[in-house]
RNA sequence: GCGGAUGUGGUGAAAUUGGUAGACACGCUAGACUUAGGAUCUAGUGCUUCACGGCGUGUGGGUUCGAGUCCCUCCAUCCGCACCA
């Protein structure tokens, strides 16, 4: 065999692995570059070919920074606390840390198949106790932060309590919740009264015992215990994060979720929402990602505005973005479950209030979500005092104002805002047309800039001048302030499931408190993997002594969410074996940033908004040098897969007025099957019959006419054709394997095949996503053993641009295998011996050379895998036209090649006589003066029409050049007798003649 | 509804700053050599026309000597968010 790939993979990788190649370590004298792949999760299906396409990208990536000079960081892990290791614990009794570990070596294997250029000896998992002692150790430092507004950082707590001890709360701007004191607990504080509005003195701070001390301090941790309303998933036994709900179900097995008001941990992500947006304009991520991540931490600015309620002892507060059309407001609206809707509503219509409210609280929140066209509300008899002018103004409540957003309230303006002139339309309440001249016959005006008119002071104004002008005169008169909301809330960090992060939390006295630094709290025994007989999470069922330690009257039972440990793995990666901090600062300070981050999208609102939350928390404590994880961001796009369909011939007969369909045995290939539906969905016997005749089918007629006419059964029935999907190895282009699918499903054991005139089968094809139940998978295994690593690596990159979908289809590997085995060829006779000459290269091989040199580093740098393979497979052609094998040519290719086909590279290397790896070969020098040409072929068009090609010198003159065109004989005929009126001579562009 | 992205042959795609549209592959067609493994080599292959030519980058318009590329309009597909006040 010539290029035996089977073998050389295998001899190189374990050298590799021998030599430990790939192993780095901190060196100040060369630059750092740091490659990242998002680590997987080890499923129990192991990878098909969509996974290892971020990770060859990245491979090629840092192979090509490692031959620039570059010292690179190229590591991976596993993301390996996860529900399936558990579910299937439920299900077997085996530990998950058992499957875990099964699943992890199944992926090693097929890593290292592929021949990534990771350092293994950098591998984290995060289901390691000696990793989650360090998700623990970070937890424990949010624990104990808090986040200081006045130098917008977070800060030890010790400082909050500084402050609290000399000052109590007057100098403390801190973030917490609006109304934090409210949720203190009246047997708690027995001396707070009920006017008691959150402001403490430092004696008050002082004279607390050390539990109420702690009560409030909880209430300002970046890091909390709190009741709050959390996504509560039934089915799963657990919460769930905002980020883990779509269309209101969970993400992972689709199951319904509800609300619930719960105590769990919370993470103060929100205290960061402002610099999560700013600080998405200095990285280098696509503009998708970055309009996602604003999108979500959603910044609104507007102004808070307080209207007191009529002949009440209560005030409404409600934000909105537009405070410039207050004289607007003509009713205002409190979510169902807002807490004054109790005490405000009147006793005449205390009936229809607790009606609706009762009926609100029974929906879901996908309920919720998909009733949104409806219009509903309820008027609670009580009216608000326009602060501006006095008017009263009726207070209704309604579902379209969520609890959760704002103040759960707002002052409702018809003119301009749409929901609001749906609401006042359905219940005939007044609108005030505050726009000059505009027409609300229809809709709402909800343009900003349109000039107010019945607005008092804010007659004639518009846009941001009107806003400032109304907060301004708010602030002045005390009942409204200029404020910025987010629609991000803070994170919950608590999951009732056993396989994940312990919390290194204890409690007594009911107090939640940290364990004592450095003891770590690992994973205890449990019996079972399942929540208590009273809901409690599995880790309840751990006895004192099944805890590794063990303190106060209990361990906290939940565990942490999937994202806490990948939030700093990249850092762990750095010094992944440090058992006295998380990592080594000196490290940190030398690998810093990840460069370049490959990835999924997917995470666009969990992961990579956790981990940049992390990262900047870290840096504010003073533990990193930087804010930002990842500099620059790839999003790879899916693989998609391929299906294969086939169509079965149905037939749908009445009987006793019901459609009932039978199959017939009889598959009609896809050609035949597209010509018949073109004319007709369905036919007759008869018709298809004499059809199938007609376009040459291969079939016994008589037999298939038989068979039809008996599940016919004299009625009138009629043939349709039904799709299928057939396992992808039946399949070679789209002809089916008439003896192989026999034997995959007993329904095709006895099938009958109607073939096409040239006596084929086809089918059709389909592109979904790559999944088991299509048939459509393709495993990277099986690649790698019919063509080798080599040429899957090429051919993952060659399907197209990394960033885009794209679907997989085998059929195109061969070229890119042929193109490997040409490469091979260039150094070897047809007899296969080595027969690199050591002649000096002709200007002609050199051009290719250095022409390849400059594309293939110009289209890594701007990160177009895709193009390079191609720029390598020129240079292959057309040094093989020139039948060129100098040695100077070929070692620049082997080492332009290696990034992306390491193997044959390394042994093409070898056999060129170098002991050292290619892989730490250097990139060869581009020489833009070999390129120079003293001739060019100028394009001649006329009227912008390309007609013929003329060559001239490079160094003739544009005046010389359009005089030689005109000249040209073959010009007469497009001249048509003309003047030309116009002649533009691009140098070493284009010549076109303007007539 | 809002936001983001993408539309180029039979297929995957290329064309980086406006300058020969379809590179490189797959597939297909024909031929050669051979017939055992899925091979290799040569030629052709956007559509249309006998041909000269004409038409071609989702649609319609614009700017320009020249537009896949810039501007406007509309359409389609994908993704994200969604009574967010």
């Amino acid at each position: 065999m010539e290029y035996d790939f089977s073998a050389i993979e295998k001899k190189w990788q374990k050298k590799w692995k021998e030599a430990q190649t790939y192993r780095v370590e901190e060196d100040p004298s060369k630059e750092k570059y740091y490659v990242l792949d998002m680590f997987p999760y080890p499923s129990g299906a192991g990878l098909h070919v969509g996974h290892p396409l971020g990770y060859i990208a990245s491979d090629i990536f840092a192979r090509y920074k490692t031959h620039l000079g570059f010292n690179v960081l190229h590591p991976m892990g596993y993301d390996s606390f996860g529900l399936p290791a558990e579910q299937y614990a439920i299900q077997t009794g085996q530990h998950p840390a058992i499957t875990t570990e099964n699943n992890i070596q199944r992926y090693r294997e097929q890593l290292d198949q592929i021949g990534f250029s990771f350092d293994w000896s950098r591998e984290v998992r995060t289901s390691d106790p000696a990793y989650y002692k360090w998700t623990q150790w970070i937890f424990a430092q949010i624990f104990d932060s808090w986040y200081n507004l006045e130098t917008n950082k977070a800060e030890p707590i010790s400082s909050l309590i500084e402050k609290l001890e000399s000052n109590g709360t007057y100098n403390v701007e801190a973030a917490c919740e609006d109304h934090w004191w409210k949720a203190l607990k009246a047997e708690d504080f027995p001396h707070f009264g009920e006017h008691f509005e959150g402001e403490l003195t430092a004696s008050d701070w002082n004279s607390f015992t050390p539990k109420q001390q702690e009560l409030v301090l909880m209430h300002f941790r970046l890091a909390y215990l709190a009741d709050s309303w959390v996504n509560w998933c039934p089915e799963l036994g657990t919460v769930l994060a905002n980020d883990e709900i779509k269309d209101g179900v969970s993400e992972r097995g689709g199951h319904p979720v509800e609300r619930k008001l719960m105590r769990q941990w919370s993470m103060r992500i929100s205290a960061y929402a402002d610099r999560l947006i700013q600080d998405l304009d200095g990285i280098d991520w696509s503009e998708s990602i970055k309009e996602i991540q604003r999108n979500w931490i959603g910044k609104s600015t507007g102004a808070r505005v307080i209207f007191q309620v009529q002949d009440a002892d209560a005030s409404i507060e409600v934000f909105t973005t537009r405070p410039d059309t207050i004289f607007g407001a003509t009713f205002m609206v409190l979510a169902p479950e807002h807490e004054l809707v109790e005490q405000i509503t009147t006793a005449e219509y205390k009936e229809d209030i607790d009606a609706y409210v009762h009926n609100a609280s029974l929906k879901t929140e996908r309920d919720r979500q998909s009733d949104v066209k409806n219009i509903s509300g309820a008027f609670t008899g009580a009216y608000a005092i326009h602060p501006f002018n006095g008017k009263q103004i009726p207070i209704w409540i309604g579902e379209y104002v969520l609890a959760s957003y704002g103040t759960g309230a707002v002052m409702a303006v018809p003119a301009g805002d749409q929901r609001d002139f749906d609401f006042a339309n359905h219940f005939g309440i007044p609108i005030i047309n505050v726009f000059e001249g505009a027409d609300l016959s229809e809709a709402a005006t909800t343009d900003k800039n349109h000039p107010l008119q019945n607005s008092e002071f804010l007659n004639g104004k518009s846009g941001q001048e009107a806003i400032n002008d109304a907060i301004l005169a708010m602030e002045q008169a005390g009942f409204g302030q200029g404020k910025t909301n987010f629609r991000l809330r803070d994170a919950v960090f608590s999951r009732q499931r056993y396989w994940g992060e312990p919390f290194p939390i204890y409690y007594e006295d009911g107090q939640a408190r940290l364990v004592p630094e450095g003891s770590l709290v690992s994973l205890p025994e449990v019996d079972k993997y399942l929540p208590t007989a009273d809901g409690e999470p599995p880790l309840a069922r751990a006895k004192k002594e099944d805890w590794p330690v063990f303190f106060g009257e209990q361990m906290e039972h939940n565990t942490m969410p999937g994202w806490a440990g990948s939030s700093w793995y990249f850092l762990r990666y750095m010094d992944p074996n440090n058992d006295e901090c998380f990592a080594d600062r000196s490290k940190i300070d030398y690998w810093k940033q990840v460069d370049l981050y490959i990835g999924g999208a997917e995470h666009a609102t969990g992961h990579l908004l956790y981990a940049r939350f992390w990262t900047k928390f870290l840096y504010d404590r003073g533990y990193l040098p930087f804010h930002e994880p990842f500099a620059k961001m790839i999003n790879q796009g899916m693989i998609l897969g391929r299906s294969s369909l086939v169509y079965r011939l149905q037939v749908k007969t009445q009987e006793k007025g019901l459609n009932k369909d039978a199959s017939s045995g009889f598959y009609l290939s896809n050609d035949l099957r597209e010509v018949l539906e073109k004319e007709s969905k369905e036919w007759g016997v008869a018709e298809l019959i004499s059809a199938l005749e007609k376009h040459e089918a291969q079939i016994n007629l008589e037999a298939l006419k038989d068979r039809l006419e008996k599940l016919e059964d004299g009625g009138d029935a009629r043939v349709w054709f039904s799709r299928q999907h057939v396992l992808i190895d039946h399949v070679d282009n789209d002809l089916l394997n008439l003896e192989s699918i026999r034997s995959w499903q007993p329904e095709f054991a006895t099938a009958q095949f109607i073939l096409n005139g040239k006596g084929e089968f086809t089918c059709a094809y389909e592109i979904d996503k790559m999944s088991k139940r299509w048939y459509n998978v393709v495993n990277p295994d099986d690649l790698c053993e019919h063509y080798g690593a080599d040429t899957l690596r090429l051919y993952e990159m060659f399907l197209g641009p990394l960033e885009q979908s794209k679907p997989w289809d085998t059929k195109g590997i061969n070229g890119v295998h042929n193109f490997l085995r040409k490469f091979w060829r260039l150094f070897h006779s047809q007899e296969n011996t080595f027969i690199v000459s050591d002649e000096t290269p002709s200007k002609d091989e050199l051009k290719v050379l250095h022409k390849t040199i400059k594309k293939v580093s110009d289209d890594l740098n701007r990160g177009s895998w895709n193009t390079v393979v191609s720029a390598m497979m020129i240079a292959t052609n057309e040094l093989t036209d020139l039948k060129c094998n100098k040695r100077e040519v070929l070692e620049g290719l082997c080492v332009l090649l290696s990034p992306y086909a390491p193997h044959m590279a390394e042994e093409l290397w070898n056999k060129l006589g170098h002991e050292t790896s290619v892989s730490k070969a250097a990139w060869p020098t581009f020489d833009p003066s070999i390129l120079v040409e003293d001739e060019f072929e100028y394009p001649v068009s006329f009227n912008g029409k390309m007609r013929f090609k003329l060559s001239f010198p490079a160094t003739m003159s544009p005046k010389e050049i359009e005089a030689a065109v005109l000249a040209n004989e073959q010009s007469e005929k497009y001249l048509e007798g003309k003047t030309p009126k116009k002649v533009i001579v691009v140098p070493k562009r284009i010549v076109n003649v303007v007539l």
